[in-house]
RNA sequence: AGGGGUGUAGCUCAAUUGGUAGAGUGUCCGACUGUUAAUCGGAAGGUUGGUGGUUCGAGUCCACCCACCCCUGCCA
């Protein structure tokens, strides 16, 4: 007789079995005692009558704390009360660890999500948590299936690095032996080098930002997937942008049924990504802003109202703020792509769009219901001399990045790719309020515990 | 970094113009039950985030500090 994970527990109906996990809820008399188990893959109800097990077990059953670690051997039954169809009968019970006074209890109300965070490593145990971790998993391995299933080269990228990739955004500084190293806040030019190696590749890590940031779409680590393709531009790009998402929602959406019921998440709002994704230039993106911010104020619908206050707060032709992202995504009913941004508001490595220079050729997936941008994504620039015309003038010191410049000098193609948010990803796949939720062990500006 | 907000029982929250610190939930004990957020009865549980001030009297008013939350910016 061998263990049994509870998902398995249907098909062994009939038979006596055992199971191991964890005492999730209980509920007795002196006469019959229902055990609600957990062993990571299910849940299931054993019930122990006075009669069906020795007295010893059944006071033992009688005092066992939530999260007693136990095992159970039992007959499985069908049983149309349940949740999962399936009941065990329970005659054997074995308590590894009798537990008194576990922490989180188990109740429909929101506690404190700082307090729960503190608490994180017991946490994940509990429903919520479990099944958004449940979507990330799915989620992590739809994208590894994409790529491969695609062709593409899994091209690891280093977390210490030399500088900034961007020049931009702050860095972790770190000591390395007599000098000082980086954490990474981007792989993609270290894709860029595989790209012209092998084609297609693919780099996915962990990121780091060491922006102040205090919201609820930021974390200082979070993980990143960031194709990088030989030869694609910017129309290319997006079809690639594209398709990742909808087949990463596809899976999801097939292989997490239990647990988006669990997060009581609105399936409806995940189906239109099979439709193609509205795409949308910056310069039409501004014009509808004008009309939308006009719109809004006239709106009898107060959160429009006050939207409508912070569109275009930026001035018209500076860089999108939230309240814009936000404003164009209400518009549709599945993420939406806008293109060829200011040149002066994005990175020195994208490259400008011959049609009008002052607009790069980039793009940025903006995910539904307030979620913001989950993908930002360009063609590079491919040209030598404008290459490092771009790298002057933003200062950015040449001996970090002439190995960069190089993939210039050596058998230079156009191509491009973007990067992937995973958290943020599962963010609007869960419809999870915060990202922290959306990864094992957030780090966030105040938080580097547990 | 800027703006707004919240700190009261393990957790979620009450407490009138400043006048004896309350409930629900969880925990523990008991009863009962094919229960599933069980139900019923009882008990324990507090230096009201900290320090100082005003006052006969402060959870409440004032100052400073601490912690966290939300928004903006930065980005994925």
């Amino acid at each position: 007789m061998a263990f049994v994970e509870i998902r398995d527990l249907h098909k062994h109906i009939g038979q006596t079995v055992d199971v191991r996990g964890w005492l999730y809820n209980k509920r007795g008399s002196g006469k019959i005692q229902f055990l609600q188990i957990r062993d990571g893959t299910g849940f299931v109800q054993a019930v122990m009558g006075k009669q069906d097990a020795t007295e010893a077990e059944f006071l033992a059953a009688s005092g066992l704390g939530i999260e007693s670690s136990i095992e159970v051997a039992g007959e499985v039954r069908e049983d149309k009360r349940s949740p999962i169809g399936v009941e065990l009968t329970c005659r054997r019970l074995k308590v590894l660890q009798e537990v008194k006074d576990y922490p989180i209890q188990i109740t429909k109300d929101v506690p404190n999500i700082d307090w729960l965070l503190d608490r994180r490593h017991l946490w994940v145990r509990s429903r919520k948590p479990h099944a958004i971790l449940k979507v990330r998993s799915e989620a992590v391995q739809a994208i590894r299936d994409f790529y491969y299933q695609n062709g593409f080269v899994l091209f690891d990228a280093p977390v210490f690095t030399p500088a900034s990739c961007e020049g931009t955004s702050t860095l972790f500084e770190v000591p390395y032996f007599d000098e000082k190293a980086y954490l990474t806040q981007s792989g993609q030019l270290y894709g860029e080098s595989g790209a012209m190696a092998f084609g297609k590749v693919v780099v996915f890590g962990p990121t780091f930002r060491a922006e102040k940031s205090k919201t609820r779409r930021h974390l200082t680590e979070f993980w990143m997937v960031e194709p990088e393709v030989a030869f694609l531009e910017l129309d290319g790009i997006m079809d690639l942008a594209e398709s990742q998402i909808r087949f990463v929602v596809q899976r999801c959406l097939e292989r997490c049924k239990e647990e988006l019921k669990t997060l009581e998440r609105d399936i409806s709002r995940l189906e239109p990504v099979a439709k193609p994704f509205p795409r949308i230039s910056y310069k039409d993106a501004q014009k509808r802003l004008v009309e939308l911010k006009a719109e809004f104020e006239k709106s009898a619908d107060p959160d429009k109202q006050k939207l409508a206050k912070d569109i275009l707060k930026n001035g018209l032709g500076d860089d999108m703020g939230a309240a814009d992202e936000t404003a164009i995504s209400m518009q549709y009913d599945r993420p939406v792509m806008i293109h060829r941004y200011p040149a002066a508001v994005k990175a020195f490595y994208m490259k400008r769009d011959p049609a009008d220079p002052e607009y790069v050729l980039g793009v940025d997936v903006i995910a539904p219901e307030g979620v913001g941008e989950i993908v930002g994504g360009a063609q590079r620039e491919d040209d030598l001399e404008v290459l490092l015309a771009r790298i002057r003038e933003h200062n950015i010191p040449m001996e970090s990045i002439d190995w960069y410049v190089d993939l210039r000098r050596f058998g230079t193609v156009p191509h491009g790719g973007f990067g992937m948010g995973v958290e943020r990803c599962v963010q609007w796949i869960c419809g999870c309020e915060h990202v922290r939720e959306t990864i094992p062990f957030p780090r966030t500006i105040y938080r580097t515990k547990p």
